[in-house]
DNA sequence: TTGTAGGCGTTATCAG
DNA sequence: CTGATAACGCCTACAA
């Protein structure tokens, strides 16, 4: 009926078709497709033949309508122009696909009104679980989660403050551990390039953890310049041009992410400045980038594959109606490289 | 009746909800949605609010069973691993999202049987649209595509010799280019850092063009050496390793692109290897990869926002029923650096 | 401008 | 083991 199969149709295939081609009813051809133990050899396999003469695919849109599930989780990243969440959500991914559920994946641009409607678009899409990065999001995006009672893991950020179920790593301690090893080089003077804290609860965390370094080292606010810039590598090397202008000068910069530490030691080989002779850099994350950059990068190593892995673990148990356990810790370990050295002697 | 809204009713609201909170029917409400204007103020009003009370989204199952139509579009990139595709991706992105559509973005792994898998996924889940990379995939991917007639663009290409639409630069006239500029220092023995040319018409046609413009200067396939390296800086840094214990060793190494030249050049410097003075290296898409590393790359220019943009316009054009146009050839250009240099004077 | 009713392609619940 | 048949939630003529 729904397609009168004349000789050259090329309308899409349905249950139907494949129903009338197989000679059964089209429950039984939903069987074969979904429970195939239950259902005749013989008759499965006139209608798998029929199957793959009409190419016929199932409708996802009636089929999620029908069973309420859609075998699909859904991730929302900041972005995707750089690579700091590319490896965590390849990981996430892989671990998804041995379970047979596919990924979808939006970006919201690190601002949280998009992020709200990437949410509703995916779980209006039928997203049976989602993954989100950090805490930081508007009321109504919550409330849709709960309303729907959408399973969800927030990564990236291990705050204790928070209930709310995550795997990730305290991004205020690891940037306070980073920051009390530039103080030990004899750093008294600091620049930090930031990411907009707005919005962002690792930026903001990490900033957090430099200041409480700062404190434990009896350092005040009025030693440290600080510049927020959006996540480039130009940006990055506008940040560090502005700070270098400073007086006085920071003898260190950290960055909140290796794409601005990359920025910053560009700018620096532009100006002449000599990292780490002159000025020390570090980053944040670890991405490849962060290996490099000349000199390497000193900067954070963030357990990306783990995270992701983690994180598809604790939504494929949540939306089997397991229970997931509490909020995972990883562990985020300094990675040395030369761009931290010593402060200069003088000044 | 379908939720019987008792007081702490947890189920998910549904158009005919949102109808009886506002009083009118579920006819009303779907039009609030979807063509506002067509409805009086005062009663868009009540009803708006009772969404926003209810928290409602529509169910995309159910609208697109109904609507036969999506409003979203897919993408299939070899990876999401490094940035050769992010920008280019991110503009198609900013292009749909002006005209209301989403992007459901899958990976292959440059695989061609997993992009086939996604295909099929992204179809199902009812994709308008679907933008894919380079000319190469399995004769079913297309057959999908044709029997639903589901309208595509292949970006990342241009090659005369294929008939379905596209938006590109032509590969091999690029790698040609950038390979007569290498020829013209003076470089006599070359080296081939590519990706596996199975299944990626882009490194197969990089490698062409390569090919050509050695005979040109009247060089024979004996003054090549060739290594292929999956997509990644430590792939390329190995490879590079393997290329300068060759016999003669190369003077100019080409790499497929700027994630293998960057590792090119760290391990040339892990090894003390100078660039350009001793082996030049070149890149190939000038990512922010390119400008980072020491010394800077030179590589090809490729148009990344341009092709993202056109290949979005192009394909809400057919998805409208319109008519695309021809494919469109955009043109890269070589992007200048340090990296190449003449060749070394003796041997 | 608004309401009524039918249908979109599947799955699931029953009988048979 | 198989076949009707009723949802599933929304859109869209068509009628009022």
């Amino acid at each position: 009926m729904s397609s009168e199969r004349f000789s050259s149709d090329i309308a899409v295939p349905t249950l139907e078709d494949v129903a009338n081609m197989a000679g059964v009813s089209a429950a039984t051809v939903s069987r074969c497709l979904n429970s195939p133990g239950v259902v005749t050899d013989r008759t499965r396999d006139r209608v798998m033949r029929a199957v793959r003469e009409l190419g016929y695919a199932p409708n996802f849109g009636a089929r999620a309508l029908a069973a309420k599930r859609t075998n699909t989780f859904g991730a929302i990243i900041p972005t995707m122009e750089n690579a700091i969440f590319a490896r965590g959500l390849q990981a996430f991914q892989e671990e998804l696909g041995k379970h047979g559920i596919t990924l979808l994946v939006a970006s919201s641009s690190y601002r949280s009104d998009l992020e709200e409607e990437q949410i509703r678009a995916l779980v209006a899409r039928g997203a049976d679980a989602l993954l989100l990065i950090g805490h930081d999001r508007t009321d109504e995006a919550y409330g849709i989660l709960e309303r729907r009672q959408i399973p969800h893991v927030v990564a990236w950020v291990c705050d204790h403050s928070q209930s709310r179920l995550s795997i990730g790593f305290d991004n205020r301690k690891a940037m306070k551990a980073l920051t009390c090893e530039v103080l030990k080089k004899g750093h008294r003077s600091l620049g930090l390039i930031t990411a907009d804290r707005i919005e962002n609860d690792r930026a903001r965390e990490r900033a957090e953890g430099l200041f409480e370094a700062m404190a434990e080292f009896g350092l005040t606010m009025d030693e440290i310049r600080i510049v927020e810039a959006p996540y480039s590598i130009a940006s990055g090397a506008q940040a560090f041009g502005e700070l270098m202008r400073e007086e006085p000068r920071p003898t260190a910069v950290l960055c909140g992410n290796d794409v601005l530490a990359a920025g910053a030691i560009s700018m620096a080989k532009k100006s002449g400045i000599r990292v780490p002779e002159e000025v020390s850099i570090t980053g944040f994350d670890d991405i490849e980038l962060a290996e490099i950059v000349t000199p390497g990068l000193t900067t954070v190593h963030v357990p990306h594959r783990e995270m992701g892995r983690g994180a598809a673990r604790l939504l494929l148990n949540l939306s089997n109606g397991g229970d997931p356990g509490p909020s995972i810790e990883l562990t985020a370990t300094i990675k040395w490289r030369a761009s931290l050295g010593p402060a200069p002697s003088k000044s």
